[in-house]
DNA sequence: TAGATTGTTAATCGATTAACAATC
DNA sequence: TAGATTGTTAATCGATTAACAATC
């Protein structure tokens, strides 16, 4: 089960190639090397021809990628060639940033139901959807079918909603709260931790201005 | 510049740190062995503490190491040990679940001010903030002192904001714009993509579906 | 054919893991 | 002292990069 032969870099890559193959599409581009995406993507053209090569071949030598075909082929390997539902825990702040988050469309991602353990929003309209009593979300997404779940509660509630995503037939969950699921092996989790990326970011900001500062103080002409 | 001698994977998980060692300073635990730690964040006792070799020696032989001690530690090398300013640049969805964030004060980051280019929301409240003209950022981060930023525009705008993020003085930026920013070599970048991790899991999702399916017929009893 | 670009193999790099002497 | 646990070194693992024969 832990028979992950892709790396997840790669994964995470072919999100970013699928992006900038939209892109050019919408400009009309029809063909694409290696290098040009290296261009667009910062990707180094070896790398994304490497990436590829886990899933078979797609270009032509010579020639390059035909950017529809590759759009396809990026699509059905990561499964966004059929609309794939979502459930969403949690009816605050960040599950309201999702439900409006107009990117999801263009990947066929599509948040299908929104549930709460608070009485008071249970009912009330949210997004285009209607909140629901977490309580009921196995007995819904017998009906919905959905393989992926967003958590977004706090963190104090969010392995019991796990267990619950689990339950109701989740094999992939997307986790904002700041918390270490448990969870069965056959289930995926990715967390998204602003914290975590911030703190990154604090050390090297900081770092930088010290270094900055050394080398010309600041106010100075730019390094770069 | 790109003297990063720490890795990256090991900031990340100094934040994972950080978050148990609070947990169990709240919970009154004085000391935790890297074996504990393992327990407690999933990261190997191994990794734990050739992470903070990086930084010195924290612990004692025997012993393990001082919660509040260690904590103390980790925040001064996150440079979270005293308080971080931080420029929100776009109050639409995401910037107000980021502006409600509540766990942002444990960690002594805030958002100290909040821009937009709408003159529609100029001037109205948000969260605790006044949202002020992108254009005046310059000016206001004089004030501020702030070296990180989070850019939360469409796409569209997001390397405009970048770009006048770095020129009020901003050194790490983080990025939920799905769009790969341009800035000089001293600025650090960490973007943040919902559906990176989503088309991730969206793969995994499935791939484990269809494993399960092909163990036991789905509606048999769980494989884990 | 000549030029361009692929897919793949081998070499390099860097991060994780395991083991253990040092030390409380 | 004996037992526990650290910090660090060496071994392993996996991902990235470079190079090139195959091919359009």
């Amino acid at each position: 089960m832990t028979e992950t032969r892709v790396p997840i870099p790669t994964l995470e890559r072919l999100a970013i190639y699928l992006r900038v193959l939209l892109d050019a599409h919408e400009a009309g581009i029809q063909t694409l090397s290696s290098q040009e995406m290296e261009q667009h993507s910062g990707i180094s053209a070896a790398q994304f021809r490497k990436d590829l090569s886990y899933f078979g071949e797609f270009g032509k030598p010579g020639v390059g990628y035909s950017v529809s075909g590759l759009i396809h082929c990026i699509e059905r390997i990561l499964r966004l060639d059929e609309e794939q539902p979502i459930l969403l825990v949690g009816a605050g702040n960040i599950g309201s940033a999702l439900v409006g988050y107009p990117n999801f469309r263009a990947h066929r991602l599509r948040i299908a139901a929104v549930f709460d353990n608070n009485f008071v929003k249970i009912g009330r309209p949210f997004g285009d959807l209607m909140i629901e009593d977490i309580a009921r979300i196995k007995e819904v997404n017998a009906e919905i079918g959905a393989r992926l779940g967003i958590i977004a509660v706090p963190a104090h509630a969010a392995q019991e909603v796990a267990d619950l995503l689990v339950e109701a037939g989740v094999t992939g969950i997307l986790n904002f709260a700041p918390t270490i699921l448990r969870v069965p092996e056959h289930v995926h989790v990715r967390n998204v931790s602003f914290l975590q990326e911030l703190a990154v970011l604090s050390y090297h900001a900081v770092e930088e201005a010290l270094c900055v500062n050394g080398q010309a103080t600041r106010g100075g002409k730019d390094g770069v």
